[in-house]
DNA sequence: GTGCTGTTGTTGATGTGTCATCTATCAAAG
DNA sequence: CTTTGATAGATGACACATCAACAACAGCAC
């Protein structure tokens, strides 16, 4: 077998797109999680969670498929419904179809959180993402998007 | 004063930037860390200060400078310490010139540590992200953390 | 019916990040 | 020397994510 042959270090150019992407990166999404809790008084996980409910038929979806859809594990799920029912923003609903299942139900409150949060939250994104770049660079973070949107999303065969 | 006029919504392009800020750069950052603690048992945080340990200075740097350098908040480096603390790969010890300051010194477990999860965390990173990307999108990654860069880094007098 | 297996959803333990608060120290002004 | 304000760092409470169980039910075999 081969012993570990010398490692193929990163480049200059290659160091400076990791240490973006590794120690700036955050910083928008600290600043804007920042934006939409004191705006809003909600965290970033409550605003997903919300906007999809808000955008479903009857702004209620079966547990398991929101999980799906946001693509969060069940438990990750579980956990952050109980905190927002617990708040008064969802409320969680036996089905009868199916004796295990359950739904969450956005409440009047859960309605008028995320119907007010939304152009806030939307402001802080250009304010710290959107408006700061050229169109240009847009376009390229929708195209690295794309890119390990087929990487994740497509089923690979072998390990890689 | 002015009500709140129409938000400026996303435009799709936009969207397609945000989508995948949001919803595909995080699955990077989880395969890294994944290989990571598979593969050295560290996680990404204890990853980055063992790093920016292990190029300073005689293995050791004051915890505000490292802090700093970092971009991390000082309770989220000192939390961090203690927990690498208890597992024997970081040490504090007090500064003689500044009662108040103290250092963090890499352990030797420490230096064993980084020294054979660097090698395989390099491999990792290029093959989630720095060999899936052209040159091209790599350099637009380091101009926009550039951007960044100025934007945060830069002292700011007003609101934004 | 009884048993087996997969699915749904919850829970508890643990590691992590943030905020507010606290102590100790420094530095400068009086 | 004392007060005053800033700084270094630690800490406790809480929000959040992951993992490994776990209970309850569904669906199908027999």
């Amino acid at each position: 077998m081969t012993p570990a042959s010398e490692p193929r270090w990163l480049t200059e150019a290659e160091q400076a797109a990791w240490f973006a992407w590794r120690r700036m990166f955050p910083l928008v999404d600290a600043a804007i999680a920042r934006d939409l809790n004191q705006d809003s008084g909600l965290s970033e996980a409550d605003y997903d969670v919300l906007s999809v409910l808000g955008s479903a038929d009857g702004h209620r979806m079966r547990i398991s498929a929101l999980a799906e859809l946001m693509h969060w594990s069940r438990s990750r799920l579980s956990h952050q419904l109980t905190r927002m029912e617990q708040r008064g923003i969802v409320r969680r609903e036996d089905v009868a179809t199916d004796g295990r299942g359950a739904e969450v139900v956005l409440t009047d409150t859960g309605v008028a959180a995320i119907t007010d949060a939304a152009p806030l939250h939307v402001a802080s994104v250009r304010r710290h993402l959107v408006d700061v770049l050229t169109p240009q660079q847009l376009q390229v973070l929708a195209e690295v998007g794309e890119v390990l949107r087929h990487r994740f999303g497509a089923p690979r065969k072998g390990r890689d």
